[in-house]
DNA sequence: GGCCGTGTTGTTAA
DNA sequence: TTTAACAACACGGC
């Protein structure tokens, strides 16, 4: 569910909340979902400041003292609260920091557990996304350099919206917005788009993603931010879940297909 | 009760 | 090299 826009909702609502404050030493619960050393993790993130909370891509940034950083990924159903320490252990939490000097603390839950928490040196991050061909910021990235990166390839322009190694942070229901904004059928080749065509990805990209972040997302079954907001971005959604509903633009039924897997969501008059 | 689908990503197979 | 299939897991809906 969370792709770039409630990620960075996320990490604003974190920023807010985290940045100065010390984290006592974790409770983990589910030791599983921390892909690097757990009995590390828990010894090293105890009596930490937060300085900052950022994003790359689908990836939340805690950045801690001593030049230590968690990587939290939330994948589909994971999401942080604050609540109180003492309350009792639902059944889909699986690690909570207590911050010093207050009753609260910073807790994840997913229910489907896919979620995954890493620590490494901050100064280690950036190598450690680069050498796993991660893709630059859709905000970051000039308009040459992501023509050049969705590439000459037979795969359809969806699924190179969808690939991390060539932007970071869009995922199944922005890239249908996307296109739906650049007026392009999602399962068009990306080496059918010349020049005029992927400057309308680019420009829908960044348009569709800013009005998601303004909305502080999309919630459709699951999303809620820190302060247990629902996302309003699904009100603006033009196809994406819409099957059947008129286009819009022009009134034409939305249609769905599948491709790569992924539900797809379009109009066939208005995305050629 | 069983099957299908679900917004992500990493691994494996073709 | 590129792309498709699948697995990780839990749940709701039919």
């Amino acid at each position: 569910m969370p792709e770039l826009p409630e990620v960075e909702t996320v990490v604003r609502g974190l920023r807010g909340k985290l940045r100065r404050r010390r984290l006592r030493r974790p409770e983990i619960w589910r030791p599983d979902i921390i892909e690097s050393d757990p009995a590390e993790f828990e010894r090293l993130t105890a009596e930490r400041v937060v300085l900052d909370v950022a994003r790359r891509g689908k990836w939340i940034l805690l950045h801690l003292e001593a030049d230590l950083t968690v990587l939290a990924h939330l994948r589909m159903t994971g999401r942080f609260a604050l609540v109180e320490a003492s309350a009792p252990r639902g059944t889909h939490d699986h690690l909570q920091w207590p911050l010093a000097g207050t009753r609260r603390a910073l807790r994840f839950a997913d229910t489907r557990r896919f979620g995954r928490f890493r620590l490494m040196n901050t100064s280690q991050v950036e190598r450690y996304l680069a050498d796993r061909g991660f893709g630059p910021e859709p905000f970051e990235v000039a308009e040459a350099e992501f023509a050049r990166r969705l590439g000459q390839g037979l795969r359809p322009i969806k699924s190179a919206l969808l690939d991390q190694r060539v932007v970071s942070g869009i995922g199944n229901i922005y890239a249908d917005e996307i296109l739906f904004a650049a007026r392009i059928d999602p399962r068009t080749p990306v080496r059918r788009l010349g020049p005029r065509r992927r400057h309308r990805v680019y420009v829908g990209m960044r348009e569709i993603l800013r009005r998601a972040i303004l909305a502080e997302g999309t919630s459709l079954v699951n999303f809620v931010s820190l302060e247990g907001r629902r996302g309003a971005f699904a009100a603006e959604l033009a196809v994406f879940r819409r099957t059947g509903q008129p286009c819009p633009r022009c009134g034409t039924r939305v249609a769905r297909v599948k491709l790569a897997g992924r539900s797809t969501h379009f109009c066939r008059r208005c995305q050629r």
